[in-house]
RNA sequence: GCCCAGAUGGCGGAAUUGGUAGACGCGCUAGACUCAAAAUCUUGUUUUCGAAAGGGAGUGCAGGUUCGAUUCCUGUUCUGGGCACCA
């Protein structure tokens, strides 16, 4: 024995350790091979709906970051799974992207060729995790099978309107059936206020005008409205691709362009939107982020007539009772008004103006509030109640899509206003006396009014009602509730997304024939854009022209078009008749749980929510709100290392000793450094130019710079899943992702800690297995200190798992682990509903002890502990007692002792006597089974 | 600029409804085993004064409420996410 090689043991007692590359290699394929995550549509059990947000399978591959959600749900719908419950989880790509497309332009390669690829090493990447997807439930948003589906919703938009009577979106046929009723007066036109006709004029128009009024109403509709135009590349930027005014490739000036384009009428849901919140579980932070999207208010609008001109001008403000403190108007550089109103004076003025203003993001313009711009445009508006002149400004800071794209300015009330008075020396009525300071606006509603005609005296709240009534009295006004959202634009001048499955017939729109449909994305071999802006699929000629006077769109959907419903795709993924079965939709219904990152929470959540209302609203589904509850996972910050080049050397010094040379700061790859120091011989062979590279050490040791910052390939901080996994093992790899932290919060990755999680399923193995004797499982019945750590144990992992506090069940485990291992306990009664309860989050681990122990079904649906209160029972407290709220000492007592008999053993105990200094104690406090105060 | 969130040891983080701040893990420290290393086990580890006993300070910062505040309130600083064509 003495003389046996260490290695030999190792060699010949492989089953005895904790193998984890072969146990999970061989579970996984078990796995497969009896369609363990095989997911039916009909089942007696209860449903669970676990939702991962899919991902964009980008040429980076996952890193660490990705899978941290992944994991939480993985976790959480395996343990539904042994709970009873017939759960889907599933997976899929939301394939259609620009970066794609960018990839293609660079390097030729075709999208279908490298998303293909991509999916592939997501795949691999995914499986190496051991997740419990039902694979064959994939979908893929640039699958034609897939966006057939896609294209059919947006007919459906399309094909529909929104009854604002009946407060639900109904099929076109509907709308031009009441037309032909009663004309259009019972239903104002959403995209044309103004518009009124009879059923006669309704009748007596011909079918261009007739599908022009139709479009006004569809809930898919055609408009114009402004693009980033880079006249230098040809084409229209999205606005990640636009830094600082100019184009982020070759720093082109970028432009706005107004284009046709397609826009989905969301603003109609908007209130739907809103209320659908009250019943969702989102948190509190998300739901208010996607209110204040929406930006419900309710205020008055407004007509100005103007000085000598029949033209008038229409504000909106929620502030109509300080209609007496407005000392100048300001409309929106892009109101149509602005030339009209113009006089030849400020003509010139107000070109220079405008040209500035095409050359500013809506984002700069809005940031922007210390840089106060403006100009006159010489034109008067008229107070309606006291005939005042009033000066009419365009600015910046006004934009045409909020509102009338016109406000009414009170300097004393808006600091904004303010600022914009004070920088053009337009003279400032207060209307609210003393508070007002002449220093800065001040946005009360509780101030009584002066200066103000019939209100003065009046507290402004109330006063706000006064004014709409009398403006509605003179008909220069009204009450209106409005909306910041706005219409979702849907069209993109690009070539890897959906193609529309739209006809134009002599440039009218036309929906494509179901039965045409997917309209499939023609092969192109190059991704250039089209003339003025259009995009690649616009030199395609033949595909384009139909047949003539009939062409196709040449635009594609945005995004968002195919992750608004894959949720529903899921349930019924090789449907070819229809998107889902409305059987399995029924009993899928709502996503139980939706995971994914803040980033998404308003653009995606909103127009998902929207689309599934308009579904249900048309009947392919029974429910209106898609997500029953959403939790956020936070980001993974990448923590970059850095090294210190002497400048103009090959000569890199140490972090402590840097600030003794003038050096230049180098991002090196995380991998090649363990924690902070660097692996100097790595460093020396990861790039060419570092081969000759010296160090200066401290300590003898080259210790990296630690910087926080995104993760991300450039910065070369990104870990690959894969290398922990082949390092540690999945079961590892995921438990140290949840003991990282709170699923919800932001915080860096350190890869040093996964050491400890290792450690600890090294150890849990050793409970069961010895090095030597092999399995060492007892049947001894266990003793009480037994019962009770298993069932505290029961008790955390089964509660914080429901609550996804997966940090805190991780560290049970290992107090768990570490209390079995002092109490030296291998019995098979306690061990063997630990490896249940910790199945969901070491599966492979799990299952192999799992038989190792004699159970020959999976682990997989084992029936889940149950926590009995008996065993955990306490009958007496060890208290903390309190001076005046600092815990001076500690004194044990029953939790059924009388508070008088405590109270009397703590003051007399010596500890609290010495702290009394022979005073009698002012008060004392028991909370039972917590703590006890004594206040002196 | 606006909206939302966060800030606790050297590091990630823990702390029922306001009730022992620092669980668990990393790192570090000292030791056992070993020729040595790895692995494993044991010890200590907020900081400061002190040999110890014991005391002071302490949850971004400044106030407040309370017998008692990481937790509630007011103000403030910094960091992260979003702001409508990145996904």
């Amino acid at each position: 024995m003495y003389c046996l090689h260490p290695l030999y043991y190792r060699s010949s007692t492989t089953d005895m350790e904790y193998n984890f590359r072969a146990i999970e290699k061989k579970w996984q394929q078990q796995w497969q091979e009896s369609h363990a995550y095989k997911v039916s549509n009909d089942s007696p059990k209860p449903k669970c709906y676990v939702l991962d947000m899919f991902p964009y399978p980008s040429g980076a591959g996952l890193h660490v970051g990705h899978p941290l959600g992944y994991i939480a749900t993985d976790i959480y719908a395996r343990y539904k799974r042994l709970k009873g419950f017939n759960v889907l989880h599933t997976m899929g790509y939301d394939a259609f992207g620009l970066p794609t497309e960018q990839y293609a332009l660079e390097t030729g390669q075709h999208p279908i060729v490298t998303t293909e690829q991509n999916i592939k090493a997501f795949r691999e990447q995914l499986d190496n995790i051991g997740f419990c997807y039902d694979w064959d439930r994939q979908v893929n948003t640039s699958d034609p099978s897939y966006y057939k589906w896609t294209q059919w919703i947006f007919l459906q938009l399309f094909e529909s309107w929104y009854n604002r009577s009946s407060q639900q979106a109904e099929p076109v046929s509907t709308l031009t059936a009441i037309f032909e009723k009663e004309g259009n007066t019972r239903h104002i036109c959403p995209g044309d206020r103004q518009l009124q006709f009879s059923a006669e004029e309704w009748k007596g128009f011909d079918e261009a005008v007739q599908r022009n009024i139709i479009m006004q109403y569809r809930l898919g509709y055609l408009d114009y409205a402004e693009v980033n135009w880079c006249p230098a590349l040809g084409t229209v930027l999205a606005n990640d691709e636009v830094v600082n005014g100019v184009s982020e490739r070759g720093g082109y000036p970028v432009i706005k362009k107004k284009m046709r384009q397609w826009f989905l009428r969301i603003t109609e849901y908007a209130n739907r939107l809103l209320e659908g919140l009250e019943k969702v579980s989102f948190s509190d932070a998300m739901k208010e982020m996607q209110r204040n999207w929406i930006g419900k208010s309710q205020g008055a609008e407004i007509k100005f007539a103007l000085k000598n001109a029949a033209a008038h001008i229409e504000v909106y403000t929620t502030r109509p009772d300080t209609i007496f403190g407005v000392d100048f108007m300001v409309i929106a550089p892009e109101h149509e008004l602005i030339q009209q109103i113009t006089t030849p004076e400020q003509q010139s003025e107000i070109e220079k103006y405008l040209d500035y203003v095409q050359s500013r993001s809506e984002r700069e313009r809005m940031a922007d509030v210390k840089q106060i711009t403006g100009c006159f445009t010489g034109a008067y508006a008229i107070n309606p109640f006291n005939g005042r002149e009033i000066p009419v400004w365009t600015a910046e800071y006004v934009l045409a899509g909020y509102g009338t794209g016109a406000i009414m300015a009170v300097p004393c009330g808006d600091q904004r206003d303010f600022g914009f008075a004070r920088h053009f020396n337009i003279p400032i009525t207060n209307i609210i006396g003393d508070a007002f300071n002449g220093n800065e606006a001040n946005p009360t509603k509780d101030a009584i009014l002066q200066n103000s005609d019939f209100l003065n005296g009046m507290v402004m709240r109330p006063a706000m009602d006064v004014v709409i009534n009398k403006l509605e009295e003179m008909r220069i006004g009204k009450r209106q509730i409005n909306y910041k959202m706005r219409d979702a634009g849907f069209s993109r001048q690009r070539y890897w997304g959906e193609p529309f499955p739209i006809i134009y017939k002599d440039g009218i729109p036309y929906a494509m024939d179901e039965k045409d449909l997917p309209l499939e994305l023609p092969y192109v071999e190059n991704y250039k854009p089209g003339e003025e802006g259009e995009g690649p699929l616009a030199n395609i000629t033949d595909w384009v022209n139909v047949a003539p006077g009939i062409k196709r769109e040449t635009n594609t959907m945005p995004g968002y078009a195919g992750s608004s419903w894959y949720f529903l795709r899921y349930m019924d993924p090789h449907n070819n008749n229809t998107f889902a079965d409305r059987k399995a939709t029924d009993y899928w219904n709502q996503v139980d749980v939706y995971v994914g990152g803040t980033e998404h929470a308003v653009g995606h959540l909103l127009y998902s929510r929207m689309w599934t209302k308009v579904l249900f609203d048309l009947g392919h589904i029974g429910f209106d709100e898609p997500f029953k509850s959403l939790i956020n996972q936070g980001m993974i910050g990448g923590s970059s290392r850095l090294v210190y080049r002497i400048r103009g050397t090959h000569q890199f010094v140490s972090a402590g000793l840097k600030d003794q040379y003038e050096t230049d700061e180098l991002h090196v790859d995380v991998n090649i450094v363990d924690g902070v120091e660097l692996d100097t011989e790595a460093f020396r062979k990861w790039k060419p130019d570092f081969s000759e590279a010296t160090f200066i050490l401290e300590d003898g040791k080259y210790i990296c710079g630690v910087q926080l910052e995104k993760m991300s390939k450039r910065l070369f901080n990104t870990v690959n899943p894969n290398d922990l996994v082949e390092k540690f093992g999945a079961d590892t790899f995921r438990m140290y992702e949840m003991f990282l932290g709170p699923v919800e919060q932001s915080k860096p990755w350190d890869t040093k800690g996964i050491e400890g999680v290792h450690r600890f399923l090294k150890k849990l193995w050793r409970l069961f297995s010895d090095e030597q004797k092999g399995l060492i499982v007892t049947n001894d019945t266990p003793t009480p200190a037994e019962q009770k750590v298993l069932h505290k144990t029961i008790h955390k992992i089964d509660g914080d798992t429901t609550t996804f506090s997966f940090n805190t069940a991780v560290s049970q485990f290992m107090i768990c682990v570490n209390e079995l291992y002092t109490l030296k306990c291998h019995k098979r009664a306690v061990l063997e509903p630990l490896l249940i309860l910790l199945t969901p989050y070491a599966p492979h681990l799990s299952e192999e002890l799992w038989h190792q122990l004699g159970n020959t079904s999976s682990i997989l649906d084992a029936p889940y502990p149950v926590y009995d209160e008996q065993f955990t029972k306490e009958s007496a407290f060890n208290y903390p007692i309190a001076i005046n709220g600092k815990t001076r000492a500690e004194m044990g007592f029953a939790l059924d002792a009388d508070n008088s008999a405590i109270e009397q053993e703590v003051l007399s105990s010596e500890i609290v006597q010495k702290w009394l200094e022979g005073k009698a104690p002012k008060k004392v406090i028991i909370v039972k089974g917590r703590m006890i105060n004594v206040v002196v």
